[in-house]
DNA sequence: AGTTTTCTTTTGACTATTCAAAATATAGAT
DNA sequence: ATCTATATTTTGAATAGTCAAAAGAAAACT
């Protein structure tokens, strides 16, 4: 049976909740429910059934993890809503600041067969307008950990090249501050006790707090 | 409360069974149950709950119709479906044989935002790719009576301007034979006997059965 | 260790949608 | 006017997903 728009949710959220967490460590209920936006223990109810399926593993009281077969379907929701974003960004002309409350409904309905006419008119894009990374359509993902403003050297030309956030204002606000991925741009300085980083982007020096910092990866040149 | 998807569809199939059936007749609910794809029981227990939001008015035992708030969301749902369907064909290069199915399921998510954006990238179409007239956003839709190939003047020029049919062999079919909207061809005779109607199409001769027949509008020249 | 806090699971219930089969109404045919 | 065939509605039950609140486990703090 195809999985649901509900159960495809559960298993995106989850390779996502795996990835921010890294090693082997269980995600939490707790975690996966209000990340879902569900009560706990609705979350619990459907991870047995998701468990019931061989999507996840699930160890009562601990937490849950995607079986292989359940990372393959995440990989592939995560390939749909990525693209999908492209492609609203590329060929409709919409803003990378409001793409993804489009793409999360759209994940859950386009056919293959749009999905790799998507895939072919945008010349088979590596990431989405974020910088994330857009999984094969075998589900294999590319996942380069890089750094982010608050571990990168000082004073060193770096590359944005991923945002993990897809707070529409948030999004709004590092455009306007020249902070996309592409642009080219140096961190300052970091001042731990004020919680915020000083970074050279354009001509302007801008100064965030360290929490949006951390949501800001960039490459060495 | 907005309408769920599959409300969408009973409103949808609704409106379309009306305008095949004229004046103020119901729509019998074993019609709309076969047309929705549900058992009988189901549409009566649906359409009473429509009725009970105002969506239909619905008479026991003699039929339902959609009310005016019903059919402008209908007309909405059907802006929303022939729009996709006009974009898939015009922007994303697929055939006008194919792109029903993905309509059917598009049509439920995607954003008023995003419709709109399609529409204005297509120039504010008339018609989609089957001739099917595109209802307003405010849900106005033309409705002009076309002759079909039945009823339409024998050996006089005419030219395609809808099919009233989805599936797709039968579209592939009038592809092959160009008999797709827009193309001119004259009906050169009709056969009650036989059940089939000859038209004149490109530089060739099609034969075509009446039920077939029905479902190809044309306007005269 | 003993108690409190926190997290997780269970329970009972609710909504939306569906079906199959029984009951009933309408229309059609004699 | 009666009987029969057809269409419609009712009934009882199932599935997927959800919540609130009670109950239970694990961890944390004396």
């Amino acid at each position: 049976m195809l999985p649901s728009s509900t159960v495809e949710n559960y298993l995106k959220t989850l390779h996502q909740a795996e990835a921010s967490m890294g090693d082997g460590t269980l995600v939490p209920m707790g975690q996966l429910a209000s990340a879902v936006g569900v009560a706990p223990g609705t979350a619990t109810t459907m991870v047995k059934a998701l468990a019931e399926s061989g999507l996840v593993e699930y160890e009562p009281y601990v937490g849950v993890r995607l079986s292989s077969a359940g990372t393959k379907l995440a990989a592939l929701v995560l390939r749909r809503h990525r693209l999908i974003e492209q492609f609203l960004v590329e060929v409709m002309g919409m803003s990378w600041a409001d793409v993804h409350e489009d793409a999360e409904q759209l994940e859950h309905v386009v056919s293959d067969r749009l999905v790799e006419r998507m895939d072919a008119m945008l010349g088979h894009p590596a990431v989405d307008p974020h910088g994330d990374p857009i999984p094969t359509a075998d589900g294999a993902m590319a996942d380069p950990d890089y750094h982010c403003l608050l571990t990168c050297p000082l004073r060193t030309p770096v590359t944005v090249t991923r945002v993990t956030d897809q707070d529409s204002s948030f999004l709004r606000f590092l455009e306007a501050q020249e902070l996309k991925p592409g642009q080219s741009i140096e961190v300052e300085n970091r001042n731990a006790a004020a919680d915020s980083v000083q970074v050279l982007a354009g001509n302007r020096r801008v100064t965030i707090g360290t929490n949006a910092a951390s949501k800001v990866l960039v490459e060495i040149l």
